[in-house]
DNA sequence: CAACTGCGAAAAATCGATTTACTCATTTGG
DNA sequence: CCAAATGAGTAAATCGATTTTTCGCAGTTG
């Protein structure tokens, strides 16, 4: 029988002590690399470990300690590139301080987002990284307050006075958009969003207003936001070009500012609706890159968020607390990175060839 | 003091038994459902388990089982539609069933993938839903077998002779490329792939060279694949269009299908390096759908893989071995749904307008 | 030489549940 | 009417570690 038989239980501490001639605590000592232990019982407990192939389990290593090694993550979504990234970085992080990482998706409710926290709790994760679906005063960033929960806020949040918070520096990533757009000679420009609660939505529209007013006090800035549904604001957007302000040809807005993802798939689709083509007939800059909007045509402009600072940064801050760490929430903004491709021009450009509603 | 305080310790099965005058074994049969228990007793468990707001600690309470009431999810990445797709149903589904989902990214490395593995068996998973990054003969799906691990293998696998499979129908899906290729005229087609050691590429390939010369018997088929990484499939292809077989511009292929998302990505990238447009110069077809494709211009013509019903047969099947089920493995194959957009057209139909290297 | 100090390791308690074995009652059966 | 069977519940063992307490023994000190 060259190899072992892996079909029986695992050996326990137990084995492993028995195998060394030692007491389970010696062995636990060792594997917890204690140093008051004689080399030569040391010693014995590696054979042990050896042969017997002994791995600690983590599940009942956590229970007699107050605080498990174990971190929540609450994602609105994992469809997007953006979401995607945050987990893997997170797992990434949360791996190399020997935890381990549960990640669930709240798939964009904020009533989900209490029940996963409640099984967080359950759990008595050591700590939790909520990326909130609206913002910071939403129900689960309260029960985790309620529950004495450690945690750290980020993304769709600004700043909260019981838990650190990291998030992309939207207004000043706003601001350098309509730094953009401005230099460019926009005048009118549509400003479309999803989320009317999140509060990163508020922050990218002052942003964004309080920068091109600055630079251009002609300046004409609408604005479409819906709440969290795409389909609604498909339908506002529709009406907004329609009708009244976006509607007739020459008061037409020259460039489009989405302040998410999804708006930006909305506008670029209610664009082929209408036969526009960027940035001829229309401008368009998304807040969030994703890789295939450097390959379309024509290249997509977009604002990219600092994933890895975010994640980075949360679970410094998340580590700093669960190791008893004090002091005042800190609100921590990361800088976000502007490319501005092809799907910008200068207004009056093109030929402004479409327009007709092609129904 | 109107609301329970919570810096304290949560109650155990202990706090409760004392509340409601009983014994812990009475409590956690209560909370079990057994109906062993005087009506009477039981409200007052009741009772007590609301007033102290007791619930129970999973972790203590899948000490005591053999299975772990835990289910590992390993995926190659996370920044895809695809997997995020599937992670979040995965979720979902150990959700409804009381299992919490541990989801780990294996980052496209089959040493990772088996570190990962590790960990979950030191958790005692109760069982694994494994993508692998090539396909099932690898080293984890090893581990899992010498380790007597319970699991089922999904997406990039075909078939195996200890875990039961689940993926999309990749050569029945590939078949209908072919028809809707070669029913467009198309007679030079080339077949871009990553991830040569791939279980699915080879059953893509297959099943496109298969139906597309059983209809065509005088197709050219040229085939550029990549291990692994974009950047060599990158050059790989970019090689392939300047020098012989594809560079020649009456001999260029007039169709590419791409095996793989990435690939997809690839392809259009070096499309605008040369100022192709689709599908004018050339059509495309992706394996692989996103939100994207149907926004863009044009559509990109894609493979939709059915995600739900290869994420709830794959949990099924687990189920169903967890619960003890025997029988020999079984491997499922998922239908496709194809969706022919703008990117595809007739060969020759437009006016090869492109064809410079704009370098 | 008794008392003291300390080191290293073993024994025992603990974490919070589940499960087994066992104890009383109360019923049922012969 | 007594024995066997059933019902309802509890004490204790268990899961696999960690942590606290206790203990034995060697070397110092007064």
């Amino acid at each position: 029988m060259a190899h072992r038989q892996a079909q029986q239980r695992r050996p326990s501490i137990h084995d492993v002590a028995s195998h060394a001639g030692v007491s389970a605590a010696t062995v636990s000592k060792v594997m917890a690399g204690v140093t008051t232990v004689k080399p030569e019982n040391a010693q014995r407990v590696f054979d042990a470990v050896e042969l017997l192939g002994y791995r600690v389990d983590p599940l009942a290593s956590d229970m007699r300690r107050a605080k498990r090694r174990i971190i929540g993550a609450i994602m609105p979504e994992f469809e997007s590139e953006f979401f995607g990234q945050m987990v893997t970085q997170l797992e990434s992080l949360a791996e190399q301080r020997g935890y381990t990482l549960v990640a669930a998706s709240s798939r964009e409710s904020e009533a989900r987002e209490k029940e996963i926290l409640e099984r967080m709790h359950d759990w008595r994760v050591a700590g939790v990284v909520l990326a909130p679906v609206r913002n910071e005063h939403g129900p689960a960033a309260e029960f985790m307050k309620a529950n004495g929960m450690t945690g750290v806020l980020i993304d769709r949040v600004l700043s909260d006075d019981a838990f650190d918070t990291v998030s992309a520096d939207s207004a000043a990533a706003s601001a350098e958009v309509a730094r953009e757009l401005i230099g460019k000679g926009h005048r009118h420009i549509l400003v479309v969003g999803l989320g009317e609660q999140a509060a990163t939505v508020r922050a990218r529209l002052d942003g964004f207003r309080g920068t091109a007013l600055a630079l251009a006090p002609d300046v004409r800035i609408d604005v479409v936001l819906a709440e969290s549904d795409v389909e609604p604001l498909r339908a506002q957007l529709r009406d907004y070009f329609d009708q009244g302000e976006g509607g007739s040809r020459g008061n037409r807005p020259t460039a489009v500012y989405s302040l998410f993802l999804k708006g930006t798939l909305v506008a670029l689709s209610e664009f082929r609706r209408r036969g526009w083509h960027c940035p001829n007939d229309i401008s368009l800059v998304g807040f969030d890159d994703a890789e295939w909007m450097q390959v379309t045509w024509p290249a997509i402009a977009a604002v990219v968020q600092p994933v890895r600072q975010i994640a980075g940064h949360a679970m410094e801050a998340l580590f700093a607390r669960i190791e008893g760490g004090e002091g005042p929430p800190r609100a921590r903004l990361e800088p976000c990175q502007v490319l501005m491709r092809e799907s910008v021009g200068s207004p009056g450009n093109g030929p402004h060839s479409g327009g007709g509603n092609r129904q």
